[in-house]
DNA sequence: CGCCACCTTGACAACTTTCAAGCCTAGTGG
DNA sequence: CCACTAGGCTTGAAAGTTGTCAAGGTGGCG
């Protein structure tokens, strides 16, 4: 769920931020990108009436661009704590401008986002919503490379859950009870463990 | 909904498709992008069991990346005819890493694709079939610029639509035939003209 | 003129949400 | 140290939106 992939560290204030703060505003002024030095942020848009969508999820490394240089697209709140910091829009855009690595590493990072977010549209448009907890279930589980099978990052709510896969928080956690039921996971404390990546993967793919 | 605005026209044979012709295809081995020089196309991802989602249409002047360089991650089929102009890899490749300006244009229509996608995010996992219709005849109306109103592309059918939207043919029918009925849209031959811009504006924004 | 693909409409079913309790857990203050 | 409280999580029952299945309608093209 990463913005970015790293850049060099940018010169720039650091800003602190506690649980929930939000740093960045949709239709706000932009000329800061914000560079996640710890912890981690929900992006996110909104609509009048209050119903969101999680855009993604950006924690150490992570840049979060305000590209079209007016204004930001959209919002960003911190997960907990959070530290970022800030570079401003001329620095980068110079820095593209004259070095054609740097174009070509963002270029490779936004198209990186691209396809990932190609895979949400199918998600969201045509996959039910255990399917779509079960694409979640996996991704969490291999964020960090295909090696280790990692919980669900314990600083995601069921809110979270439900505002990233266009769900209700109750449909989330009736359906992570089926899951463990089905002994597909374990739940302990907060943590989610995935127990059966073979039988999550039958179901995104095929509709079990 | 274009996906990546014009390059130079770059060298390379001509191709044409005809009326559904796949091009390109999903996990398939890409050493080729695709300059649109004439007609449409839709570009789409699948499910095994055939639930499909259209990630967007191409037209004139666009280019179908083949990023990762690996494999193609969507589908694209011709809408009618189509003529595409196909570009070797290696050869934008180059162009990216000798031109900053390239690889900048690149970069910023990467960038574009992604502020769309972030919006669709929104429209499919979180608003009705009511909005999502009202959402996409306002882009279709809008698509030229936002001096005039535009009909829907003919060439795009309700299976289209439905496939854009997340959504069946029933559905859109449906709604289709409500929104005529409310007057904010005129329905003649195939052709579909927006009547009240305003009005399907509040029903986007608004949960009208 | 007739066929075929696409579109429309209806009735019904299914999935997901909504509304409403109740529960658990962690943090707080007595 | 323990009871209390607040927020998040779980579960149930009912309602609503959208999908599914099925039957016509319509227009274009051979």
């Amino acid at each position: 769920m990463s913005l970015i992939q790293p850049h060099n560290p940018a010169a720039g204030a650091e800003r602190h931020y506690g649980d929930r703060q939000e740093f960045m505003t949709e239709s706000t002024p932009a000329n800061m990108h914000f560079h996640v030095v710890s912890g981690g942020a929900r992006l996110f848009k909104s609509l009048p009436d209050g119903r969101r969508q999680i855009i993604g999820f950006a924690s150490r490394g992570d840049v979060l661009p305000a590209y079209p240089c007016t204004h930001y697209h959209y919002s960003a709140e911190a997960m907990h704590t959070l530290r970022v910091a800030c570079v401003p829009a001329p620095y980068l855009r110079h820095l593209h401008e004259t070095s054609p690595g740097a174009c070509a590493a963002s270029l490779h990072t936004a198209r990186q986002l691209l396809i990932g977010l190609h895979g949400r549209l199918l998600m969201l448009g045509r996959q039910t919503a255990r399917e779509r907890l079960a694409a979640f279930l996996i991704g969490q589980g291999t964020r960090m490379g295909q090696d280790a099978l990692w919980p669900v990052d314990p600083a995601i709510s069921r809110a979270d859950m439900a505002d990233f896969l266009g769900l209700t928080t109750e449909t989330v956690s009736r359906l992570l009870s089926a899951f463990h039921r089905e002994k597909l996971i374990s739940r302990q404390r907060r943590a989610i463990h995935i127990l059966d990546l073979d039988r999550l993967r039958a179901i995104v793919a095929h509709s079990g």
